[in-house]
DNA sequence: CTAAATTCGGAAAACGTTTTCCGAAACCTC
DNA sequence: GAGGTTTCGGAAAACGTTTTCCGAATTTAG
């Protein structure tokens, strides 16, 4: 029976060593099968391992290898469904290589994103993801991040930095969305509204550039990512005693807090207005009525993230952008 | 303009003391503040640190100290709002004193829970949050964990172990939900069925336990913490042929999967089912209806957490819980 | 003006690993 | 059986920092 409780010293690798009868060096290599040694010999050293419940400190480790077996990932907002998702879905990946995912929410403010990327700089991760807060102003984060520590964008990519990233085609997406409405929108009785949210990132405005090329003549109102923008738009466009339309969004959040706006305020989804959202979060499939929008591939977004993360060379110039494609998924809030 | 690109070696603090013109020692006290030392070599060892461009090294620093200025945080599921909105608000709280807050799911993966222990353990974390999975399973990652970190339970506790908890009172949230629904219960006419989740959780439990003591003649349906439970304990209530009553469930990803299901058959909320969750999730106000449910505080925990991490004495057998006040939040799939 | 006390910078140990380098022993090969 | 090669364990350096300990210099006290 051991002492439980707390702060007792924990053994090290020395300890161990003392208790097999052998050097430091020769527990470490019976662990890390780092050179072949005598199976007798390894034997009794992962006897005395077990015996003594030794669990390598992974600082000292690091210390000495320069490697910590960890990234950093900074996320925008964490309760966003869609960074959530993405979240997990990174993490998962990263965990079945036994390379841990540090995960801190930049809470959509700068300040908090670049003191995140120093803290995970000083903490000497081995290579980090970022989805940028902003287009332009997060360019000092991805700077510093990128200047000494493998980086690569996900989702999101800032201006005119050359560096790896990974996303969904936000233009491709947009037109399978336009494709969607060209199917029954009557220009003159069936106006289109755009609401738009993170202007002020690559993603929102791609998203939102695409839709306005191809309709040009319909009222824009751009805000962020979230649910009370997307109330907030609908009252605007309520206060204009516009009464019916197709209602197109760059993010589900938005979209929802447009349906629920609406229909609280007693308007018919999809009868007087459709709405289309983006990104097929889990709740899009559960709303009432439930969310036309565009699928991202989570999964696939991750599995790129991982093997550039682990190829593309630290040392070359030569940055590797990889674009997804999306699906358009039809439900009630924009039916066929 | 410096060499940008990837892999150059970085400055440690020897070069900063080359730099000025001093020892390694005076460097560190400089910057530590940890002794004082005359202000105009102060000034002359920061002006070399600024020239240089140093960090500090955390992982070097955090071998010597015996310390990480981190915490760990295990939970269960992030893409259940309720865990990310929770993750989300420690992570606030802890960033404020300058500790970092890792984050790893579990994926309700008991294994994976215990690998995310071991790795917390292995980096040296100076304090560990756990959400346990399982109210007896979880047992083994929670003992571990506690036997050599100072950590806490979150939301929900293992049985029969003696460690301090912060969560709400699950017991005082449901007699709300009682009082709430005795207001317009026919007992005859109008059935109460009872959708319980996470049964196997300490906070599933209390939840359903204390609906069943109130209401012991109801229907009930226990699964897991999801929308997809939600929607298949639907179709099991609509295949008995029961057309309408009061659902109370123990989670708002349950209510939103009833609701959804509901919806989608042709039933009517609240006209023909009342509906009730647990947690207040932000989509909760935004599902048409609204959701009416227990709303928890986020804030409040965090606080709790974070003072008890930094107060509770490590050696002492003395355990603490904080049980705090959960609030009925009425809306409109169960009206007044 | 001397002795004692205080200030303050530097040398070096320490944290827990991995890994390089050595040397001894064992194994071949002819 | 001698020379060469390989195998394999241990001593010690190294990773980047903080902190203890020392001693020199300066101040204060008597």
């Amino acid at each position: 029976m051991e002492t439980s409780g707390l702060g007792r010293d924990s053994i090290t690798i020395r300890d161990v060593a003392i208790h097999a009868g052998v050097s430091i060096a020769t527990v470490s290599r019976a662990l890390s099968r780092n050179r072949p040694m005598s199976p007798q010999l390894q034997e009794r050293v992962l006897a005395s391992v077990d015996a003594l419940g030794y669990r390598p400190n992974l600082v000292g480790r690091a210390l000495r290898q320069k490697k910590t077996s960890t990234i950093g990932l900074i996320v925008p907002d964490l309760e966003n469904p869609f960074f959530s998702a993405l979240t997990q879905e990174v993490s998962r990946r990263f965990s079945k290589s036994g390379t841990d995912v540090l995960v801190i929410s930049a809470d959509n403010n700068l300040e908090l994103e670049f003191r995140a990327v120093r803290s995970f700089l000083g903490r000497q991760v081995d290579g980090l993801v970022m989805i940028p807060c902003d287009e332009i102003e997060s360019g000092e984060s991805v700077q510093l991040a990128s200047s000494s520590v493998s980086t690569l964008q996900l989702d999101r990519f800032v201006d005119g930095i050359d560096l790896s990233f990974v996303g969904c085609d936000n233009t491709a997406g947009m037109n399978l969305v336009i494709n969607h409405i060209n199917e029954f929108v009557d220009e003159n009785s069936h106006p289109v509204i755009i609401i738009g949210g993170g202007g002020s990132t690559s993603s929102g405005r791609e998203r939102l550039q695409e839709l306005i090329f191809h309709r040009p003549r319909s009222l824009v109102l751009d805000g962020n990512f979230s649910f009370a923008w997307g109330r907030q738009a609908t009252a605007e466009i309520l206060s204009k005693d516009i009464r019916s339309g197709t209602i197109v969004t760059t993010a589900d959040v938005i979209a929802l807090g447009v349906m629920s706006a609406l229909i609280t305020n007693g308007h018919s989804v999809p009868m007087d207005f459709r709405v289309i959202g983006f990104d097929d979060v889990g709740v899009a499939y559960l709303a009432n009525p439930t969310l036309t929008t565009i699928s991202q591939p989570l999964t696939d977004m991750a599995d790129s993230i991982f093997s550039f993360m682990n190829t593309v060379p630290q040392s070359s110039r030569i940055q590797a952008r990889k674009i997804l494609g999306p699906k358009l998924v039809v439900r009630e809030s924009s039916p066929a």
